[in-house]
DNA sequence: TCCGGTGGAGAACGATCGTTCTCCACCCCT
DNA sequence: AGGGGTGGAGAACGATCGTTCTCCACCGGA
């Protein structure tokens, strides 16, 4: 096994456990065994355990936007771009492990103590936010919608992680298309 | 010092240190510091850490809903009073201790291995909701703008804390207002 | 004045965890 | 065939932390 898979082995264990069950409640044995790789060589990959959550934290990153992307595009047409924003979250909601949004729940456990973690979660809503801006600039909406479009997505985050329902998403959606409807 | 005082004290230096670092970042010994109670007391008055967490987010849940209202209620009408949740979200975020909502942040934190924390947070979450719902129900509106409006408050308390900024509120606030014109 | 019990200070204990070290098997190169 | 280096398994180390225990000072009642 070459060290690109062991890494990807290591980060695929680590997203899982890390994010199921938050990073503090995660040993470095655990990661070891879930992945198959020797402790030696995860910490030759990943000096301390601090840059593994930090991989872990970039890596999901750029794949829940690309995802998001992928399925927003979709759309038939720019209007109705926006409003798949919430039916992907509502997707998302319904998956068995969904467990809310994986940078409020870093940032909540180590935000206070970890700048990496708070500069992580920033970033990842900061690129949200201007994702959501692009698509209002595209239908031809005034900019003032793209921050009250995103809180409504991560209102409804938060409230579908902590109720278990997937229905927030759809109160935001139909929020989201009256606002747009003015 | 009798029990009571002793309990409080406890409680104010395990409100601070939890929210402010979060629940694992702090020790028992650095609560027995701060509060200046004698470990052998805290324990009698909470045998185990995970005691003192619950009756910290108990006494918490009481007090906000309490301030929120105490602001709110000075609305001069029932419209004005809903608007008034936002312009109070702004005042928290504006606190220089403000790091975004306990109850999220102990879920993220906690909420997949502490049934109790996990059930504090659903609970804090709902009696905002139904606390919401009573505005709207109060303003004559329709009963579907409630759920809306909590997740405005929900997304700004997150974004505000993530990214430093009390903006959010503002956001949310004007989207509320127009939510409440149609 | 003695005494039982309450409470404080802090050591001690046991568990967990991040990180490193030891020891050994294997394998490529000459 | 021999040797050096890579990697695996797991023990070991040191720190932290929740919880308990020890020892002692104090204090109200006989």
């Amino acid at each position: 096994m070459d060290s690109e898979m062991a890494r990807a082995r290591v980060l695929d264990a680590a997203e899982e456990l890390f994010y199921g069950r938050g990073v503090q409640a995660v040993g470095m044995d655990e990661i070891r065994s879930a992945s198959g790789v020797s402790l030696k060589r995860v910490y030759q990959l990943f000096p301390a355990k601090t840059d593994l959550v930090e991989a872990y934290l970039l890596r999901r990153d750029a794949r829940w936007r690309a995802d998001l992307a992928r399925f927003v595009a979709d759309g038939d047409s720019s209007r109705e771009r926006i409003l798949r924003v919430y039916d992907w979250l509502e997707r998302w909601f319904g998956e068995p492990d969904f467990r809310g949004c994986a940078f409020v729940n870093s940032y909540g456990e180590m935000g206070a103590v970890s700048e990496a973690v708070a500069r992580a979660a920033r970033t990842h809503k900061e690129l949200f936010q201007r994702y959501v801006a692009g698509l209002v600039a595209d239908a031809g909406q005034p900019d003032r919608l793209a921050a009250p479009l995103a809180l409504l997505a991560e209102g409804a985050i938060t409230t579908a992680a902590i109720s278990g329902s997937p229905e927030p998403a759809r109160h935001a959606r139909e929020a989201a298309a009256r606002l747009l409807e003015a």
